[in-house]
RNA sequence: GCGCCCGUAGCUCAAUGGAUAGAGCGCCCGCCUUCUAAGCGGAUGGUUGCAGGUUCGAAUCCUGCCGGGCGCGCCA
């Protein structure tokens, strides 16, 4: 089972090698022209060039051997080579008839259990969770749902920041000011204790991330801090167990109201007695080396353009650093994991450090050839002035904050609306819930991964549109529409039916689409681009919205085209449903 | 200095080398006595930063330039 228009690739690949041209020139594609054809397939033009041949000529002998076959409507050439094809109604409705019967909606299972690991977490313990760890989730937790739909085994890693200088600078100024107690006597039982520390956390790192930038002493201090910590010595690792657990509290919610997923809270620390071993074993084979009484990798290689700066795995003061935890978490993985692939999703800013550890671990057998290390970047999130994003006050925006503007708005809008007079509570809470986390997801994962986007609150937490909440309005207009067949009997006149057996002019444009996904999801999958699923899932909504509004599918009177039509919804329902819960997105059952 | 990314409608963004470059927002005009108006239909809006080149065909590939962002050993 795949998309239509793979189906069609076979067909006229064979039809090219028959005309004794290369198969992989029948490539058929949904048209760009609809108004001209359903499908296209351009390879008579390359035809031309590979075999010297007039295209219009080899579009010729190709079309004939098609034009034979009962289920092509059309058959065209025009243009310069062309092929334009128009499947038959029967073709179609074929098609998606055995689509409504299978669970996977025509997407193949492309993989067979091999273990993958996403790393998309990151973010720092003893501090907030700010709009700029959005990114990394909801990006990476979505990657994690379409791999484990595609059929991986799917091993999610929040990987904290818990083992920096972050956490020396934190701890040497509780201890300067004698106030260590305010971590070390927390009692992580008591929320109201819990969020005291947090709330102190918040307040004193960036007091003290900017003196230790102002003065050389307390930098040196907060960078001994750290090590000391490291070593696990009194009380710093104690203060650091407390810190973590707090934060650990914050992450769990905060991760938990959006809806993503881990599958290991694993952190920097974790590795600390993998390093060692590791330096050593790399030193002894001559990967590792002493430079500038630090130790690093070399790994520039000859033919390089750029400069590509060593990697460093102990700094001069003998602490450890990102370089090496890094490394050393490709080390346990494949301990631990035995993965065929090891997904970043980390920002784009990080790419040349991901590019010394991935060169690291090839070159000291960490991680073989065969095991794919990709670096997923995703772009910066910028205010409407081009720059890092950042509050009016110059801070930043606590995901908590953004989410809670989110649910107000919805919720404001529910009370608005007719149907919700009759909602209990609950689920008036509920569905605010949804709808916000859908609107900020969409927001962010319609942008295309790689690239920058402007960070807009108004238009994330907006329901009008190119946005979450609309997609789930029109799904959730359908699950109305099919509630009330099925209340009204209609099983008796076609509803129940997974049988197309008849389309109405304005079904086809959404039955054609309703067979695009299997592509789509393939291009999602292969290129670490969620965004694919957005476009084709608000264009899936927008479809189904036009044929909702053209015509009346309950009180059609043609019993057969009536089931066809509750057929085409049944799908359309399916898929916008599959399509949003890979993207980390939950459909309410109204709105 | 070296390297990477970006430049598409007023704004925010799409477009596996294909035909007439598409959406959303904003603005304007219509549509709620039929299945949820968080909706639908229509109108306006473009020399794809500039100049060359490759190709039957370029927003897309190559070269140069202009403009912006980011990175480049002891933060992560």
């Amino acid at each position: 089972m795949t998309s239509l228009a793979s189906k069609l690739t076979v067909i006229v690949s064979a039809a090219f090698e028959e005309a004794g041209l290369p198969a992989d020139l029948g490539l058929v594609r949904v048209s760009d022209r609809p108004d001209l054809a359903q499908f296209q397939c351009n390879g008579a033009m390359a035809a031309a060039k590979v075999a010297k041949k007039n295209p219009r000529a080899v579009a010729e002998e190709v079309a004939g051997r098609l034009k034979a076959r009962g289920e092509f409507a059309k058959v065209e050439i025009a243009g310069p080579g062309f092929i334009n094809i128009d499947l038959t109604p029967e073709a179609i409705a074929g098609h998606l008839s055995a689509m409504a019967t299978d669970a996977r909606l025509s997407v193949p299972e492309m993989a067979q259990g091999e273990t993958v690991v996403l790393d998309y977490g990151g973010p720092n313990i003893a501090k907030p969770m700010h709009v700029g760890h959005l990114r990394a989730g909801i990006i990476g937790d979505t990657l994690r749902r379409i791999m484990a739909f595609a059929g991986y085994k799917t091993l999610g890693d929040v990987h904290m920041g818990d083992w920096g200088t972050h956490l020396g600078i934190l701890f040497n100024d509780y201890i300067r000011s004698g106030e260590q107690d305010k971590v070390l006597k927390v009692d992580l039982d008591d929320p109201a204790s819990v969020s005291a520390l947090f709330e102190d956390m918040s307040e004193r790192y960036p007091r003290a991330s900017a003196a230790s930038k102002e003065d050389e002493a307390l930098r040196a201090q907060a960078q001994e801090a750290t090590l000391k910590m490291q070593n696990r010595e009194a009380p710093y690792y104690e203060m650091w167990q407390k810190v973590k657990a707090v934060s650990i509290v914050g992450m769990e919610r905060n991760y938990g109201m959006l809806n993503v997923h881990f599958d290991l809270w694993k952190g920097e620390a974790d590795v600390h007695d993998l390093i060692p071993p590791m330096v050593d074993d790399l030193k002894a084979r001559g990967y590792a080396v002493e430079s500038e009484g630090a130790i690093v990798v070399p790994v520039k290689r000859n033919e390089d353009k750029k400069e590509v700066p060593p990697l460093l795995l102990v700094k001069r003061d003998g602490a450890f650093i990102y370089g090496s935890t890094d490394l050393a978490t490709v080390v346990e993985r494949m301990q631990l994991y035995g993965p065929s692939k090891i997904i970043y999703v980390v920002d784009q800013r990080q790419g040349l450090h991901f590019e010394q550890v991935f060169r690291a671990a090839r070159m000291g057998g960490i991680a073989p050839d065969a095991v794919e290390l990709t670096f997923a970047g995703f772009g910066t999130m910028n205010g409407p002035d081009g720059k890092p994003f950042k509050t009016r006050a110059g801070g930043v925006l606590k995901l908590e904050d953004l989410i809670a503007m989110g649910v107000a708005k919805a919720t404001e809008r529910l009370n608005d609306a007719n149907l919700a007079k009759d909602m209990p509570e609950t689920e008036r809470a509920s569905i605010a819930h949804k709808v916000a986390v859908a609107a900020i997801k969409f927001a962010d994962l319609q942008n295309q991964r790689q690239a920058d986007y402007v960070f807009d609150i108004d238009r994330m937490v907006s329901f009008e549109g190119k946005t979450g909440p609309y997609l789930l309005y029109q799904a959730v207009r359908i699950k109305s529409l099919l509630r009330k067949a099925e209340s009204s009997g209609s099983e008796t006149r076609g509803f129940g039916n997974t049988e197309i057996q008849k389309f109405g002019d304005s079904d086809i444009p959404l039955a054609l689409l309703l067979c695009e996904l299997p592509d789509v999801f393939e291009g999602a999958l292969n290129n670490y681009t969620p965004h694919l699923l957005c476009e084709y899932a608000y264009r899936l909504a927008q479809t189904f919205s036009s044929f909702y509004n053209s015509c009346h599918i309950l009180s059609e009177e043609d019993e057969v085209l009536r089931g066809s039509r509750l057929t085409l919804c049944t799908l359309t329902l399916a898929q916008l449903e599959l399509v949003l819960s890979l993207l980390g997105i939950e459909v309410p059952d109204r709105m």
